[in-house]
DNA sequence: GATAGTTTCATACAACTGTTTGAATTGCAA
DNA sequence: TTGCAATTCAAACAGTTGTATGAAACTATC
């Protein structure tokens, strides 16, 4: 009961300066001043530090996933049991990207959250990692039934590299905008989910369906 | 003069330490007991934990890169100053991937530190990062030759992806694994590099050149 | 073989970490 | 109001971190 104030200010606190500044930088000082809380307050109320960070991932990682699926099982009913490949592919990429991308206002905290956990994988994050693999497998089982030819290995790899590129766009966006001397327009959401759907159809599509390298490279 | 044998053995010591479990775990004293050397040694040869890790950085900074443009240049010089795409694609990303995937005995500490240091991003790291933007548009720069049809901005999400899969499939070997079940054979390490190649290759040659948007992707 | 310069070593230091403690304060039910 | 539990708070704790110190052990030159 009571006003759960507390709670939810440190969550809050923790979620924006884990997403800014990386897990590795923000003490749980740092965490209870912008929470503009008690410094024991985060043992009282989480019993830890690592289950304040674990708790934060569980509800971020529930939330993405279940709008990715839902993003899937739409598309899945409307074409009776089998979407096209490219809109699977745009329910896995395209909430991330949308949440991550765009102007910076209205980027989302729990997006770039999930980024970082991603990418810094600290101890209480790795141990409930493993169930995203469950996850990955419906978006695995989807894209086996939209493209039947394709072996499982064809499949994964294009799984693989749909999630690549856009983690990569996200996490080197800066490095991107500024290599192309903001020719590549980051902002603009839409067109970078069009270009990951685009390359990773193409990747899951091209070349012959059955043998196993997708394609020989002049090596000399 | 001297041995030099202390400052080696640090370097070889971190730089093992740094690749197996990131910058964050690795505290100074893990690594003077890896090294058998006295705690005071890093300051006394380095002068700080920072300053070790730029020296290891910058050194492995420079010995891949060069790695890359030798592919590069030798390629462009063969086919007179403009090289196949596909070439160009394979001095980017191969040397990183063969250096970091492969049966477990033969994987390059150098080029495992260097993933690690692309991921967790510390301070004298970053500082440094900058540089390697110079580098890539040397890679850019060969791709425009080689595909003069192409906007610059298609060039470079090009680029970005085929960085994109490389690293991706570098971080999440594992998870790769897991998730195929061991289909995905990521000790094949001239198929990840073929794989990655020709993606990238249809992500840069496919679709009309001109326009902005590479393809459609159906939004219903 | 004495001397000067370099390198090693054990140890201490100050700063910072997450966590704990026990007393104060609050909120609410009887 | 009284009583009791939940919550807040300042302070301290124990552990770890990178760094600094000064004496000891080397190494090479004369």
């Amino acid at each position: 009961m009571a006003s759960d104030h507390t709670r939810t200010a440190i969550l809050a606190a923790a979620e924006r300066l884990y997403a800014d500044r990386g897990f590795g930088d923000v003490t749980l000082r740092d965490i209870v001043a912008e929470a503009n809380v008690n410094l024991a307050a985060v043992n009282y109320h989480f019993g830890s530090k690592d289950e304040l960070i674990a708790e934060l991932f569980v509800t971020r990682s529930i939330a993405t996933n279940r709008e990715r699926l839902r993003e899937l099982k739409a598309a899945e009913e409307q074409g009776g049991g089998r979407a096209p490949i490219e809109v699977i592919l745009h329910a896995l990429v395209g909430p991330t990207l949308r949440g991550c991308l765009g102007p910076e206002n209205q980027r989302s905290t729990a997006a770039r959250f999930m980024i970082r956990a991603s990418i810094e994988s600290v101890p209480p994050i790795r141990r409930i990692k493993n169930r995203e693999i469950d996850h990955l497998r419906k978006f695995a089982g989807a894209m086996r039934r939209a493209l039947p030819d394709r072996s499982d290995v064809d499949i994964y790899w294009g799984l693989n590299f749909a999630l690549a590129m856009a983690h990569h766009t996200i996490r080197e966006s800066e490095r991107l905008t500024k290599l192309s001397e903001g020719k590549c327009d980051l902002d603009d959401v839409e067109d970078v989910v069009a270009r990951v759907v685009s390359v990773a159809t193409m990747a899951l599509t091209a070349g012959r369906p059955a043998t196993k390298a997708p394609s020989r490279v002049a090596a000399r």
